[in-house]
RNA sequence: GCCGGUGUGAUGGAAUUGGCAGACGUAGUGGACUCAAAAUCCACCGGUAGCGAUACCGUGCCGGUUCGAGUCCGGCCACCGGCACCA
């Protein structure tokens, strides 16, 4: 028998399955549909990181299991290609990002195909390609027209040293989540997402998928929703302060009031003479608007403040007079932009009132309001308030509630932490925004016929010092005309943010090659939802909230025919440096996918890495651990050698390759890689200790290990003279009569103490097997003197007598 | 602070969801083969005591429920991830 020589094995089966397209998923609409997916990567310069093969094999096997189910398998693969890394590295070498994303795809794809993925390579996306990209820029279209898609002056995030502006899911830490940049606030005219509007069926359709509860609840905590009301104050200048609280039941405890710094209603004071310390209030404002995101948590201990002079706020439950403040503390962002403060019974407001010495009133009963804030809603009793005296707090949420609407100066108010989708970026290397700014008709969309708008071929395409996108230099490109009155008019210059082109890509693979739509509706009918999509963990409040908010609003318009993109969501954990780190150059403890697959071969990459540990969770690397998976598939290798003429399984092997068969489809639906592959070597040692393997035996361990190790498996199938190739060959299935022994050992307990072990029929009756054991030499020493107290049997599993002494 | 998760041998991790803790690997130890090494094969491999059969202890800590707890309940501790002045 041949040496297991994995190189020329590899290269022999993943020529065939490119040559002949092995995997590419059918055009008929007729057999049952699987769509497995995971995230299509940036093809960045680095090359593979041994990250991505964690996810990619993972459901390569789903997806290999499934075609040998009967499955018309749509497992695709695909490049998300506009971004800043790229481009960044176009400029410093002087290539084209073109040119750049050209040769990264390529070698990406050819690391890809070295490791034996059965992707479906004829409806291979690009991101950057203008026949995807048209349909990025046609979605936006679409937003626009619904008024989903908005322009606007707004303090938004800067980074300063990608030169761009940043959504709020990108600002991590206060600073820039790709480049780690200092990020500021602008005040720029940004193309924004409603994805506001989308926030609670964010929230409630999570009920109809199938997602893990670390996903469900971060995006939950993200979108942030909270009930409360919102109240109108009087003032003694004659405006109202209107104020949204979660605790409308402690408004007889307001004691003062904190707007944000950016207030509106400041300017009015300033401009019409109200407000007595302007200078005081225009320096704190300054103070505060210089203070970049990462300053303004940081410093976040201490609070900080300006009382305004010449202007109270009148409490509308008791109508005293109460002082307005302006803090940083209140965000203008978030609410109403001004809040009542409570300080007898919320945390920052008692640190407020502590510093600056306000009136602290207690309005709920049951802690010591000098001491410490009391924020429990569930036990306290309402005092000092009025009509809402000895009720519980959520009998005086409602009656407070109730009495605001009946006089008309206060409602019941959800609010959502979410923010809409800060859209543009000042960068070459985007999808360009389809809009076109005439003087006469202001903002016009690009027609459809004109689709795609293409990004043009320069020369320089730096970022500017002054937030303008590199597009708006280029006057040949800017001045165009206005599609409705023919006017000349000049095109919108930022890009897309690299979300655009991911957020709906996955439908484009159902029909990529369609130049009338996105995709054809019997092809989304069909392929749609994903059955199953793996990722990474970094994108749960990125791509993933923001793809499930683009295919809500597409399902909305009648495009898509599901409201969830994605039915089941599964996340693998980080493949960590040897020394338990994160892998990175400057910690030099990074692996190299292509070192591996020379000196081990892709099956042993694979087998590994779906044995490393538990799928969901961090594993790090182990470069002595991985002679394991190779000796594994050696010696599955060199069991051909003591093959058996025989088309039966042995009867003292049946029940081994019944129950292996068994755990190995369980454990593949159940995200268990790592015990499936247990579970296999110990078949192997079962085959091994009974002296070799028949054909029937060796076809079975051979299927089962197919989706993990397909290369070598194809290659014993095929030198072994199995019929036609494993492919699609079916899913070995098993008998139940034959995963259980007809004896079983089970453990004899007194006052559940293992004492003996005893072996008896599966069906024994417990009366038989109580006195079976009795009777044993050991038990029956341990019973002596005794007296049981209770007898019990748990079949298959053990006897326990539980005895007191006599 | 809030939300989610995790704590098991030297090590990665198993444990049919309340029923024999440590499957399957890795590392290690001893042996076989070899002039030798590598590779391969065999045996051992949680701790303590004992020549031994065996006994006792053992799943972060303390308590509880139960005939029986890694698993359930209560209270802590530590670590990881997310959010964070969101009113």
């Amino acid at each position: 028998m041949k040496k297991y020589n994995a190189a020329e094995i590899e290269k022999k089966w993943q020529h065939k399955w490119e040559t002949e397209n092995t995997f590419a998923a059918e055009d008929g609409f007729d057999k049952p549909a699987y769509f497995a997916l995971v995230e299509f990567p940036y093809p960045s310069g680095q090359g593979l990181h041994v990250g991505h093969p964690r996810s990619y094999t993972a459901l390569d096997v789903v997806s290999r299991k499934r075609r040998m189910q009967g499955y018309n398998v749509l497992y695709p693969m695909g490049w998300d290609a506009f971004g800043l890394p790229t481009e960044n590295f176009a400029i410093k070498n002087h290539i084209h990002p073109e040119v750049v994303t050209k040769n990264n795809v390529a070698r990406f794809k050819s690391q890809l195909q070295s490791l034996g993925l059965s992707f479906d390579w004829t409806r291979e996306i690009n991101t950057t390609d203008p026949d995807y990209y048209k349909w990025t820029q046609w979605i936006f279209l679409q937003l626009f027209n619904k008024g989903l898609a908005y322009k606007k002056e707004m303090a938004v995030n800067w980074c300063t040293s990608c030169k761009c502006v940043l959504a709020n899911e990108e600002v991590v830490g206060g600073v820039c989540e790709r480049c780690g940049g200092e990020v500021v606030r602008k005040v720029k005219s940004q193309w924004m997402l409603k994805i506001t509007a989308y926030a609670q069926r964010l929230i409630d359709d999570l009920a109809l998928v199938d997602y893990p509860e670390r996903v469900r609840a971060q995006q939950i905590n993200w979108i942030g929703r909270s009930t409360g009301a919102q109240v109108t104050f009087k003032t003694t200048a004659g405006d109202d302060v209107v104020v949204y609280t979660t605790r409308p039941d402690t408004l007889f405890g307001a004691t003062y009031m904190v707007m944000s710094p950016e207030h509106p209603l400041l300017e009015t004071w300033i401009n019409n003479g109200v407000l007595k310390n302007v200078d005081e209030v225009r320096a704190y404002q300054e103070t505060a608007s210089r203070k970049s995101d990462f300053e303004r948590t940081e410093v976040a201990k201490d609070k900080t403040g300006v009382c305004l002079s010449g202007v109270m706020g009148i409490n509308p439950v008791n109508g005293r007079e109460i002082p307005l403040f302006i803090s940083d503390y209140v965000l203008v962002s978030y609410g109403t932009g001004a809040i009542m403060a409570v300080p007898a019974h919320d945390t920052r407001d008692w640190e407020f009132a502590k510093k600056f010495d306000l009136p602290i009133i207690e309005v709920v009963q049951g802690g010591d309001v000098e001491k410490e804030a009391f924020t429990d809603c569930a036990t306290g009793i309402m005092v000092n308030s009025g009509f809402l005296n000895g009720l519980s707090v959520d009998e005086a949420k409602a009656a407070i509630i109730a009495h605001l609407e009946k006089e008309g100066i206060g409602e019941s108010k959800v609010n959502f932490k979410l923010r809409d989708w800060v859209f543009s970026r000042q960068r070459y290397w985007g999808e360009p925004i389809p809009i076109v700014h005439c003087p006469h008709c202001g903002q016009v969309g690009v027609p459809e016929d004109q689709l795609p708008v293409k990004l043009p071929m320069v020369d320089s395409y730096e970022p500017t010092d002054n937030g303008e996108s590199p597009l708006a230099t280029i006057d040949e490109w800017v001045n165009t005309t206005c599609p409705k009155c023919g006017a000349p008019a000049k095109r919108e210059t930022d890009t897309m943010p690299q979300w655009a082109g991911s957020s709906w890509y996955f439908l484009r693979y159902c029909d990529p090659h369609n130049n009338n739509a996105l995709a054809s509706k019997e092809a989304l009918d069909y392929w749609m939802p994903v059955n199953w999509y793996n990722g990474g963990m970094e994108h749960t409040t990125l791509h993933l909230l923001y793809s499930r908010f683009w295919h809500k609003f597409l399902y909305d318009i009648g495009v898509v025919p599901t409201a969830e993109p994605y039915a089941k969501r599964t996340s693998h954990g980080m493949i960590l440096g040897e020394n338990g780190e994160k892998m990175s150059k400057s910690r030099g403890n990074v692996v190299n996918p292509d070192e591996i697959v020379h000196d081990y071969g892709a099956d042993t990459l694979r087998l590994y890495e779906m044995f490393i540990g538990d799928f969901e969770k961090a594993a790090p690397w182990s470069s002595s651990s991985i002679r394991g998976s190779q000796r594994f598939l050696e010696r599955v290798w060199m069991l051909g050698e003591q093959l058996i003429d025989s088309d039966e399984i042995r009867p003292a092997l049946e029940i081994s390759v019944n129950r292996t068969i068994r755990k190995v489809g369980d454990d593949i639906e159940n995200l268990k890689f790592n015990t499936a592959i247990a579970a296999m070597m110990a078949l192997l040692n079962d085959l091994s200790a009974a002296g070799g393997v028949t054909r029937a035996e060796y076809a079975i361990l051979l299927q089962l290990l197919n989706p993990f190790a397909p290369h070598m498996t194809e290659e014993l199938w095929e030198m072994f003279g199995y019929e036609g190739t494993l492919d699609h060959r079916p899913w070995p299935t098993f008998d139940p009569n034959k995963c259980e022994e007809s004896t079983v050992e089970i453990a004899v307990q007194v006052n559940g103490k293992i004492r003996d072990r005893l072996n008896v029929a599966v069906d024994a009756a417990a009366d038989d097997v109580i006195a079976l054991a009795k009777a044993q030499e050991k038990i029956a020493a341990e019973l002596d003197g005794k007296q049981i107290v209770k007898e019990l049997y748990i079949p298959r599993k053990l006897v326990n007598l539980v005895v007191k002494p006599l």
